[in-house]
DNA sequence: GAGATTATGGCAGCCGCTGACAATTGACAA
DNA sequence: TTGTCAATTGTCAGCGGCTGCCATAATCTC
């Protein structure tokens, strides 16, 4: 029997497979470049395609609606975060693998992104994202799923039932809305670059537990 | 001068101003029974418009979208939330006003609720938000916009200058965060009435400080 | 009650998105 | 090489969300 592309997932992709991943790249290079240069609704579908060098048929055929070309690259960041949580030495307690997989994920994510499009291209896709209503909608709901599948992992590192144990979750939603709340300010700065974001989101999540506390004059 | 009802709030409202309110509640209510019964996407803005008895570009005319009318009660539930902690005592710390002002909150939500649709159908309508995707995403960018008004307030309590100090933004993030987390665990119980969903939220609440310690063996 | 204001309905039309069918292209074996 | 099968693509028709435009009808003001 002769290799089988559909169930070898190292067997070296035929003509086929890397023409699909060529036309799917192409797709998202020319989204991007539209929406971030004459805004995400004021840029078409059929313009998107016709770019591309495709009719509008097979872009539905690529991306299941228009939000998700413009947050393809969002969700290859989120599967590198994930592995990231993975990575972490079972020896870190859960706050500090959270902490040590978020910033330890930029590097492979930055490589792995322009692989896809220029880093800039992407950057500036990110503050389309978060002053574009709708994309920030569909943004949130996505870290929201990410944040269930780190919480999940995070009761397997430490042996808990998710169901019973609230603290996985708990820890999570924290790290995340403040990680989330880093890249709003982030976003508003047009100079900043990434090194900028993660600094900002490290800087905000060390201020996590003196925000909890009750008096914060104390504390300066 | 008569009075001016444009320019009084306080003045008694006209005909056209209460059947302009009784209108939209209704569209709401219509909307809210649709949507539960068989499905957010399933229902036509035409069908909402139908059962209400006006025109599809009316609906348009109270409501911006097809979302916007889905999450109307949540847009109550919004500004309850912002008085309340607008109404804590200045003595309060940051954690005590916002704990403290999440559970004021619901007493007058409740009643709010009720003035429009059955409360029972509203919890219905939380289940169908939190299980559509587009409403989820819609909601989560609503919850965003309200944490940066929580956020605003805490700091000009605090007498803190928000561009500055990030803890007013990492205090509502990571409690945000945590009540969405006791959100998303209690819509996946039929049965939960609303006395199940803020028992919930305090008790995430309160594992924030225990999540957040990086041992989690010893608490126990 | 006349005239100004405002809410409503109907219509045409754009855009996002989908199903169905036919044509084309690449994969594999005789 | 060639024939066959499966996957990819284009075209077309059509639905639903949403908007601008204009005419009509309901309220408000005097």
């Amino acid at each position: 029997m002769a290799i089988d592309n559909a169930t070898d997932p190292a067997a070296p992709p035929g003509l086929r497979e890397r023409k699909k991943q060529r036309t799917r790249n192409t797709l998202i290079r020319c989204a991007l470049e539209l929406f971030t240069a004459k805004g995400y609704e004021a840029t078409t579908v059929d313009e998107i395609a016709a770019a591309a060098d495709v009719s509008q048929r097979t872009f539905f055929r690529y991306f299941a609606n228009k939000e998700e070309v413009a947050l393809s690259l969002q969700a290859v960041e989120e599967e590198y975060a994930l592995a990231a949580l993975l990575a972490r030495p079972a020896a870190e307690g859960p706050l500090t693998a959270v902490r040590n997989g978020a910033t330890a994920s930029w590097g492979p994510i930055r490589r792995a992104i322009a692989e896809v499009v220029p880093v800039t291209l992407h950057l500036r896709m990110q503050r389309v994202i978060e002053s574009t209503p709708q994309l920030l909608a569909a943004r949130l709901r996505r870290l929201g799923a990410l944040e269930e599948r780190l919480a999940a992992e995070l009761a397997r590192r430490e042996g808990l039932d998710p169901a019973l144990d609230p603290r996985p979750r708990v820890l999570v939603a924290a790290c995340c809305g403040v990680m989330r709340a880093a890249a709003r300010v982030w976003s508003e700065d047009e100079n900043a670059g990434l090194d900028d974001l993660v600094e900002l989101m490290t800087r905000h999540l060390d201020q996590l537990a003196p925000a909890l506390a009750d008096d914060w004059r104390t504390g300066r």
